[in-house]
DNA sequence: TGTACATCAGTGAACGCGCGTTCACTGATGTAC
DNA sequence: TGTACATCAGTGAACGCGCGTTCACTGATGTAC
């Protein structure tokens, strides 16, 4: 009956992950409200009727908060595009479920892609979400490769994989998905931070050329 | 003999405008270094020797100081896009330059392509001069355009063309604009972000990978 | 079931910091006669 | 050319602010016998 050490069934444990869960809602939205860099502790400690100090029980630092929401906004992203690739999407699919994620709140797109602060190294975990989400993209990407002539980047690419854990696919798959990742990521930029703005276009439309510019080259 | 009111040779105005571009390059360095959040006016004095408030003499806040630098950046974009398009460059010249012109100065990229703030508004000038660079990049696919079978975007934009400030351009070019405005930045702003840095293949390549499929569709 | 103790959440005061910005003032530079 | 005045750059002190973080402490909750 006791419960194990670790186990998060005790009143107190369950309180204090949901105390976590709160303070992170909290902090999300003040990130979507002044973005992320005016991410205040003090702030979120108001905003949830608790005096500053109180936080340091749940978060060694106001760094270690960010480097979580960082960590979860990765998590997010990778459980989106698995869940979809679960559901049988094909590489549409997945664009769409990426554009809707995206979409659903821009401050956590950019915590990932958005600038970058200069000496900031982000932690271990995150490269392996980002290349499990790249290896997603990969395999949606290896049904669609035709037969085309292999390119300058492909030959590169031949020698260069790091980044598909010992993937077997063809160079075509891998440029795909490398073309994809980029495009799809440059009419998302360029959208959620606006710049489309004062043009008149629909830029879901936009997406749509450029995705369909993928699917059959 | 006397200068013209306005006129910025006298001996003060000269002294004047070389500190006001004195402090804004020590600006740009704080940003590269640590942000443009990061960005102190204290800190600018103190590199520069000088007091802090002494800088209220050359910029009436630490906003309207951020908001020169922005729009330094864009002029900077304009003046990269423009040369190169007076030198003869075609759409791969004028895409080899923007890299150039982003590699150069991370922090100035993501200045404009960066992180929106949330609801900080660019002033009126800005949009102008990105007018003006979409203009030069409308200009360099005008030549390029195959009569290419009308897609649904085409459709959608010959209705919706409030940014190209009525050029007669076919609707096929305006697409290739778009597309490569969207694709070049989708390579930049990952790379410069190092989300391509763990894969180990030259992002160089990438970029010409990506070059070429807008070349010639 | 009740008592003794340990654990832990949260508080309030305090520290030190750096920020943007204002203000009255000094001293040098330029202008007018 | 020299004197009287206006302009303007820069200083130092000060204000108020909010931040992250530490610390000693209170009071409630859980645990052990």
């Amino acid at each position: 009956m006791t419960p194990k050490t670790g186990d998060p069934t005790t009143p107190r444990e369950r309180y204090r992950s949901q105390l976590r869960a709160e303070i992170k809602e909290r902090a999300w939205e003040q990130i979507a409200t002044a973005g992320a860099t005016a991410l205040s502790l003090n702030a979120i400690a108001k905003q949830l009727g608790m005096s500053g100090p109180a936080l340091y029980r749940y978060f060694a630092s106001r760094d270690e908060l960010i480097t979580e929401l960082i960590k979860d906004a990765y998590r997010s992203e990778a459980a989106t595009v698995q869940s979809a690739a679960a559901a049988g999407a094909d590489l549409g699919g997945l664009a769409h479920a990426l554009r809707r994620w995206a979409l659903d709140d821009p401050q956590r797109y950019f915590l990932i892609y958005g600038t970058p602060v200069p000496g900031y190294h982000a932690p271990a975990e995150v490269t392996t979400i980002a290349s499990e989400i790249m290896a997603v993209l990969l395999r949606a990407c290896e049904p669609l490769s035709a037969p085309a002539p292999t390119t300058a980047f492909d030959e590169h690419l031949a020698d260069h994989r790091q980044w598909d854990g010992g993937n077997p696919a063809a160079t075509p798959a891998l440029r795909r998905a490398l073309a994809f990742w980029s495009r799809l990521h440059g009419v998302l930029s360029l959208e959620l931070a606006g710049h489309y703005a004062g043009m008149g276009f629909d830029p879901a439309l936009l997406f749509e050329s450029e995705l369909s510019s993928l699917l059959a080259p």
